[in-house]
DNA sequence: TTTTATTTGTCCGTATGTATC
DNA sequence: GGATACATACGGACAAATAAA
């Protein structure tokens, strides 16, 4: 077990990592902005730099602040939490959080899907699927890159359809889906590429989140399977059992 | 739309991807084991080695392989899929999928509770949380380093009881809680520090999922919360709706 | 330890089909 | 139709890292 001092019973550093989170959560410190330098908050709590340096560390770990090095050290603008939940849409989750989301067609077409595509989507072997790549926004900053499939037989030129509506929503529901729900959705972690790294405004190094999913009907059918990659310094999923 | 040979309508990189995929997902090639070289699989497709190369990017972008210059391109060992749900216990989820689970007690102490803690498990102000830091394992291998506080109350020296358990689901069974639920789960993105970077068994620079979540008992009480940071090339989360 | 061959990474270029204005 | 931009695909050269002789 960890040394204490005895007067608190909370190491030093946490104190000073404890009191910075909620400056940043109570809006002392507000996103964006630049925090008081190292010794000038070492100074503040009667503390060795080297302490607060412990302290900003966890915070930087945990993506609240940003150290730059000649510079200071930045607050990081709050995460999007994204709910993933039955019904997970992006403008619905996007809108809810008081911002404007858009999305937009990078690339179409119209494909044989391949053994796991076409497993996903319940059809044959190399049945026609819509392919659309988009990138998505949230007030005109860029949440995610992805690839969405839907079956050709049952959604011909879906990617028009998305085109001019920017919504798989309105996109779904032009073809008489009102409603779908979210089967199963996976999450892992990857270095951002150097495309993504310029379609998403992205540092090269920064981590992404990879998210892949399946949507089914009201009847159970599958008629949508996605690929994304979110930008992870600006979203955080959340799920609620 | 892009430019497609009218022969297959699939670009040549996207059926030489998939082939690859699916050899890789037949067991044709192995975890751990090379690839052949570009040229070699150029040569059997007929194409030219930098279609090979775009193929080869977009299944690295995805973590199915790896590519090693002056060595070869390896395929990446599956990653483990661990779902999220109402009941998630790390052991059952690692011996589920044919692994040895283990935990570490690396570090411990009773502490006050910060302002944001105490709500998760809603305790007053400053009331008195046991902090449990550990290290989690499938099969030898690290799969996360993370913190758990429980209200220190409820559950006196429940570090002791987990440096000898090794599990949280028996720690708490010891408390007379034999059964809890996750009630939410965040799971967020970051590069590892130098810390989790050793004790992870990773290299500068890699990906890290980082999950926050809080435990109720059946009464609905809030028992314990978790952060913890996974090792994003070992993990890949499951969310059933 | 040094040399050599192999393999991936990066850069130059050429040609072609498609989309957009 | 023309001009432009972009993605695909091929060709070649060399650098850098690795592995084996």
């Amino acid at each position: 077990m960890t040394y204490q001092p005895a007067e608190s019973g909370l190491a030093l550093w946490r104190r000073v990592a404890d009191a910075i989170e909620s400056g940043i959560a109570g809006g002392k410190y507000q996103a964006g902005t630049r925090l008081p330098g190292e010794l000038e908050i070492a100074e503040q709590f009667g503390v060795h730099r080297h302490t607060v340096r412990r302290a900003l560390a966890t915070l930087a770990e945990r993506g609240l602040v940003r150290a730059e090095r000649g510079s200071g050290t930045y607050v990081e603008a709050q995460r999007i939490a994204y709910p993933i939940r039955s019904r997970t849409r992006f403008s619905e989750i996007i809108g809810t959080s008081g911002r404007e989301a858009d999305g937009r067609l990078i690339d179409s077409s119209v494909e044989p899907a391949g053994a796991d595509l076409a497993k996903k989507l319940g059809l044959k072997a190399n049945a026609p699927v819509v392919r659309i790549d988009m990138l998505r926004q949230a007030n005109r900053v860029p949440i995610c890159v992805g690839t969405s499939w839907l079956p050709a037989e049952r959604f011909p030129a879906a990617d028009r359809i998305y085109k001019t509506t920017r919504s798989m929503t309105k996109t779904l529901a032009h073809f008489e889906v009102t409603d779908y729900r979210r089967a199963v959705t996976r999450v892992g972690a990857a270095l951002v590429d150097a495309a993504d790294c310029a379609a998403l405004d992205l540092r090269p190094g920064s981590p992404i989140l990879l998210v892949e999913s399946v949507d089914h009907d009201l009847n159970g059918d599958p008629i949508l399977t996605t690929r994304a990659r979110f930008a992870a310094e600006r979203i955080e999923f959340v799920i609620e059992s």
